[in-house]
DNA sequence: TTACAAATGCAACTAAGTTGCATTTACATT
DNA sequence: AATGTAAATGCAACTTAGTTGCATTTGTAA
């Protein structure tokens, strides 16, 4: 089932519409959680290319259609949707039984403020509990 | 100089004083940026064993010496304080030039709303930006 | 001073992510 | 449809952060 919005998105952000990347992304699509490389593959299956799989991860972060989540394990993680520079502000939620990473919408944030003579530009926010499904 | 602090918290913590943990624990005293290995490696001397100053490390994040930051980098970096979930909530602040690592104050915080069955327990915040040397 | 748990030092390992390069493929142009 | 080319792939080799097992040493309490 490849949606429209898949059948365009290589155009738009010209990138060659390979079979791995059609198959990275509509996953992506049908997954709410962030995905590490090793649920990529697993999803994927295990034949996929490290390089080439975590060389799509980066493309695809480049042309702003995902972005990568740093949680506590220091292990990457990736979900849809441009950072947060680019866009407005979420926060990302990590469950602490099962790890699994979601991205939230921040609560009518807080003023940001930093120490004179520092400037923030962007704001990650790593909230860790249980998740509902825990 | 060898402050009273660092002469009494590993007695305080059941820690052994060894030369390492007090070279260790001074540094961290003396510097206002968050630290990685590599930045210890090379303020305490090459010669000091990776596995020990690990140890050390992880010793003193139990004990609620010192937190443990990860930022975009995915490298670990450690300054003093118990972590957020210990403590009031502080923000790391990352310069995007020097890459030095800072904690700073969190403003007096949003009250914090996650998506219903989903129980948040700690917060933790980068902040991205230029920091007041850059 | 001694005894013992805890800390160290070393080497070997794991796992994430990257790089170089030869081969293949998507796709625009003719 | 044939083809030229830049981009993508696949593979192997590498790098770097961090961990583990184990024999030796050391801090400290009795």
């Amino acid at each position: 089932m490849v949606s429209t919005a898949v059948e365009n998105i290589f155009k738009e952000k010209n990138l060659k519409r390979t079979k791995l990347r059609v198959a990275l992304l509509n996953y992506l699509l049908s997954i709410k959680t962030a995905q590490s490389y090793l649920d990529f593959k697993q999803a994927l299956g295990a034949n996929v290319d490290k390089s080439t799989l975590y060389r799509n991860l980066s493309a695809f972060e480049d042309a702003g259609i995902i972005h990568r989540i740093n949680d506590h394990t220091g292990v990457s993680k990736y979900a849809l949707g441009p950072s947060n520079a680019q866009r407005g502000n979420h926060a990302h939620f990590v469950c602490e039984k099962c790890e699994s990473v979601f991205c939230v919408e921040e609560n009518p944030t807080t003023a940001l403020t930093v120490p004179s003579g520092f400037e923030a530009k962007s704001v990650n926010t790593i909230i860790t509990g249980t998740c509902a499904n825990c």
